[in-house]
DNA sequence: ATAACAAATGTTATTCTATAACATAACATC
DNA sequence: GATGTTATGTTATAGAATAACATTTGTTAT
């Protein structure tokens, strides 16, 4: 059974904000941000958890469009392409970017126990790989750094697992 | 179509040591490398480039062996339990551990070109990824780090991909 | 306007990755 | 050798991603 979408009724403040941004970003850039893609959006962003590509898909087919895979998919990758979400290797799910416009790779902190997910940007961290890959002579395409844990929050509560 | 495994007739000398160490880690913790577990850690380091599970699946069976996806997985999780390979999340490969014994998550460059790994081992990254986590109070399970780029050889040659 | 082209989406099918669930076999301990 | 544990065999299915082609929509030039 696929993961509840854990949706809050109405698009939050955050993801208000990040739907604007991207308007912005797009327009500047003469992107086609359409409905599709802004509705994609929007369904990332009003989850408090990152999401997985067919947990979207059943929103969309809940709004009543039609779909399959590959219309979330190709959302999805016009989104990436524009630095405006951010896919987690390790689980296969897609969040919101925090700083778009700036094409990051991201380094992000993922609680195995809420789902949740905070997003650092340390410049030393990327410094010090730019500096190992340099030395090296590896030519950087993308960077992926993905911590998994446990957040505060849940190391408050009785554990759950182990 | 799947990759071609890319497999050298014999053992390398790498894998046989590989085999060796993973023999004595094993016994020292009373962990049973079986026959099935072995082997897969030998096809995996007698491959030039990571391999993902089902390549695996056909080498076993081209040995003769009866054999499903579990049969693969559970000697793969057996094997990341000891620290013998790792997963490359960013492509769902594994790779034999240059260091086991200390159960590390590693730092890896993964050219995209030719598909070879070279695992890092910065200290100073773990320092700082520990102080960025400790900060904040989240408890690390495992650190995933992942540069996907060209290495040096491949940059000699032409370009292949734009 | 409309023809021609490009971009986006619809649609069907398939490939690849991973695990659930249950059956059998091998091994260890007493 | 009966019992419990660990490992493997086996079947089926879930989950993630893309290929290939059809249709629609949007843009541009005439």
């Amino acid at each position: 059974m696929r993961q509840a979408a854990d949706l809050s009724c109405s698009p939050s403040i955050d993801a208000q904000q990040a739907l604007a941004r991207a308007e912005t970003l797009c327009q500047q850039r003469g992107a086609r941000l359409t409905d599709l893609r802004r509705r994609v959006l929007e369904i990332i962003w009003s989850s408090a958890t990152p999401l997985g590509a067919y947990t979207i898909l059943d929103v969309l087919r809940d709004d009543g469009r039609q779909g399959a895979p590959p219309t979330v998919y190709r959302a999805l990758d016009f989104l990436l392409a524009q630095g405006l979400i951010h896919r987690l290797a390790s689980l296969n799910v897609f969040t919101g970017c925090r700083r778009p416009g700036s094409h990051h790779s991201g380094q992000f902190l993922i609680c195995r126990d809420c789902g949740r997910v905070s997003e650092l940007s340390n410049p030393v961290i990327d410094e010090l790989l730019r500096a190992e890959t340099d030395a090296r002579g590896f030519e950087v395409l993308a960077r992926i750094v993905e911590i998994l844990g446990r957040c505060p929050d849940c190391l408050k509560e009785p554990t759950r697992h182990g």
